[in-house]
RNA sequence: GGGCAGGUAGCUCAGUUGGUACGAGCGUCCGCCUGAAAAGUGGAAGGUCGGCGGUUCGACCCCGCCCCUGCCCA
């Protein structure tokens, strides 16, 4: 193969994306990169699935650990890690083999994909009025300015009614409110999804959060709280870490928080997979398929 | 054995002095998504209102009996 390929596992959590890319990357030779939005905060390892050290293979793992709970991040910012780690990667000619169930990111890094900038000031100020006045009310200056994105955007959708008034702002120009095509940046990539049904899943799901709860979630989380998990825009939104926290303040029983987590994870999969499900790209590879690893490798030497 | 409370959507519960169930939250299903994405957001499908009988033009709401659940007394 003269092109270094770039790889990428997706799927729903807990459908089997980890193995397959270890496999993959022992194949293929490649190291691998993690797109994970969850997965970058140090600590956060029980609730997040994380595959400690000791089972990666002797395998080289990008993009884990690399903030703390404080740290914001954003899909602009990790679409640039990523590529830049991705590039390292294939200079030396290691196929980057991504991994991640966020969606978003995977394909932020893997496809044209490019983001007007942001303005802290303007986005608080925004923000703030978003919490005075309501969606509705912005949605109506939206569709002053910018009358094809606000039909684009509901008005129920404060979160992306600011941020269409914000790129409009900085940049005088329109917001482009829809995803843009299905294009890889480098046509040498490929995506391989874990196929795996519905209840199988949620039986996965289930056990992995008890597994989770079992293995010490609580004080992970209880530890976490005391560097500042509360305060992290990004971090204190995940799922399990919420509801232990809401635990610990009383708020819910440990049983309800179990519950929660585990129907918030299953709501989560379903997502996931309506974003996997419309991507034509994909090729799909059966979760307990024991050819699997075999015909991803093929798919991808397929590529040319 | 007696008393009290309750049996309404998959779950938790609203509801009408008798006039086609206005239901709600959660779940489920389907969808949207450009700098918070494990986030944010829209829609849809679900009910013979415990059973049988009676009163009534008409009952989920009234009466009787029965069944079930919880609590109390014995």
């Amino acid at each position: 193969m003269s092109v270094v390929p770039i790889v990428a596992v997706v799927g729903a959590t807990a459908s089997g994306k980890t193995d397959l890319s270890l496999d993959l990357a022992e194949r293929l030779g490649g190291d691998v990169v993690n797109t994970d939005a969850m997965q970058v905060y140090r600590g956060m390892d029980i609730g997040t699935a994380k595959l400690p050290e000791a089972d990666r293979r002797g395998i080289r793992h990008h993009l884990l650990d690399t903030l703390t709970v404080r740290d914001p991040l954003t899909v602009a910012e990790f679409q640039h890690e990523a590529r830049a780690v991705i590039a390292e990667l294939r200079g030396r000619g290691a196929p980057p083999v991504l991994v991640g169930g966020s969606a978003l990111y995977t394909r932020a890094v893997v496809d044209r994909f490019e983001f007007p900038g942001t303005d802290p000031e303007v986005r608080a100020r925004l923000e703030a009025e978003l919490t005075e006045v309501g969606p509705h009310a912005l949605h109506q200056r939206l569709h002053g300015l910018d009358p094809e994105a606000a039909a684009r955007i509901l008005p129920e959708n404060g979160r992306r009614v600011v941020r269409a008034l914000e790129v409009i702002e900085i940049t005088g120009r329109p917001f482009t409110a829809s995803l843009p095509q299905l294009e890889y940046v480098d046509p040498v990539t490929i995506q391989i999804g874990v196929e795996i049904d519905r209840d199988t899943l949620d039986a996965r799901i289930e056990r992995r959060v008890a597994h989770m709860f079992a293995a010490g979630l609580v004080e992970e989380v209880e530890r976490l709280l005391g560097e500042g998990l509360a305060e992290g825009r990004t971090a204190s939104r995940a799922i399990g870490y919420r509801e232990v926290a809401a635990y610990l303040s009383g708020e819910l029983s440990l049983d309800e928080a179990r519950e929660r987590t585990f129907v918030a994870t299953r709501r989560f999969a379903r997502r996931q997979e309506s974003w996997f499900r419309r991507d034509p790209r994909i090729v799909w590879v059966r979760h307990d398929d024991p050819e699997r690893a075999e015909r991803a490798v093929e798919a991808v030497r397929a590529l040319g």
